[in-house]
DNA sequence: GTGGTCTAGACCACA
DNA sequence: GTGGTCTAGACCACT
């Protein structure tokens, strides 16, 4: 859970973020199948926002199948590994619609898509050094809990 | 302005939709600078939205510097080609940005991610034939956010 | 709308009654696919609850494609009649299937089941006469027939 | 108690789960007036739940007059045959006018009732044939922990 | 301590 | 005026 940050001035909703956070933890096999995850109190007091917004962003993945709650003793990534591989490839394929969708709109042929796509990963590689905590993504963690 | 088409079902504002729409539009160079934009009353009849939604979206263009109104004479692109190509750019680069971080969020290498995108515009080859190019929406399924 | 009433005391949480009521009265014609349902506010004032307890109930009906909400317009039945058919043939399913688990556990054979009902209706046919309209609900709480 | 199932995701309390079982078995005439039910731990242990949770049906069955407690010898069915009669009578009244008062909501009428009921007991009659009757809830769902 | 429901009231964005 | 989000805090039920 050490990915999830929440930007308040954002204009994505709190409790999407908190899925978003969650979602890709799962994906990047930060959060296994049938972990538990934070309490919504817990979760609520270290992202310092109100346990209903925690609430209805499990909610809202419970009904996606992501999470499931035990009455009274938590509530746990789901153990349906096809299921949690399918929300990674579509969230996946869907970064990659957004992005061509929308370079396409604005003109941009195949080669020049390549090339900024390129260019961008190439200039970060030099960044991306000292700062592996800022993003919070890409280091792995120790176990929870 | 053919381009443009509204998803009422989107999270995204109706305006912004707009935006995006003519942005794209002179991304592409299908509006060309000091060219005429159709009036807000005529683009909210072919939108089929609110006059009053169109004229949201003509402001806030006319605030980034795009749009220019002449009294009584309509309303145009800007002439000012370094704030076009500077929208344009800007444009291309939050879109890679948002692929990125994305697909690095997920646990993805560059090299994924390189793979990724090949993959995608080859696989796109053969299918976009007929669709103009012109699609410019993320997501065609309606209501979700 | 006329047919939804809440029962504060009932073990089933307001939401779903609203939702229960709701899905109803599409399903008995009441309210027909395009039809306007009343705004968060205004049945939140008719029913005498918290215009949250609205929201999630229309949020949850939305979730289920009976609702669909345009934004700053209001809230609308569906006009996808296949699943508005659905809906109904599944609460009516339901319905079925719970009765016939129940009394099968309670060891009833087909026939004892089919004279239960019987009598039921048969029994009924001189009560209900001056209160048509008023029932919508359908908690076996005290105080009723 | 054979036909006693645990559903852990269902909406219903465990505890009520476990009441309803054994309402069922004694209805059932599985479980005769008299008879010894299995102690707390040892229901607790076949039922894979937490042994309050067993203490809390007892309890509450103890309550309804159902179970006697005979300190240091174990738990027992009443010898109350009225009232075991009444229960039985209660629950399948209950189902009557649940399945009535849902359909009614749905506009049915009384010959509609009594046609999809038969309908359903006829499709069913081939199905049934291996699982004993003994089945008791409403929605079959996996998941378990 | 866990999740679930509900209220009251605030603020925002959209049409 | 419409729905959407969020907070604060209460109370409940289950384990």
């Amino acid at each position: 859970m050490r990915g999830v940050r929440i930007d308040f001035d954002a204009a994505k909703p709190i409790y999407q973020q908190i899925m978003d956070g969650l979602c890709r933890a799962v994906a990047r096999g930060e959060l296994r199948p049938g972990d538990k995850v934070p309490s919504q109190r817990d979760l609520a007091l270290t992202l310092k926002v109100n346990p209903n917004t925690v609430q209805r962003a499990y909610r809202e993945m419970e009904r996606e199948g992501l999470l499931e709650t035990a009455r009274g003793r938590g509530t746990f990534i789901t153990r349906d590994r096809p299921l949690l591989e399918g929300i990674r490839r579509r969230l996946a394929e869907e970064a990659v619609t957004a992005f061509v969708d929308e370079l396409r709109a604005l003109g941009l042929e195949r080669e020049e898509m390549m090339e900024l796509l390129r260019s961008r990963l190439e200039s970060e590689r030099g960044i991306r050094r000292d700062d592996d905590g800022a993003d919070g993504e890409e280091t792995p963690r120790p176990g929870r809990d």
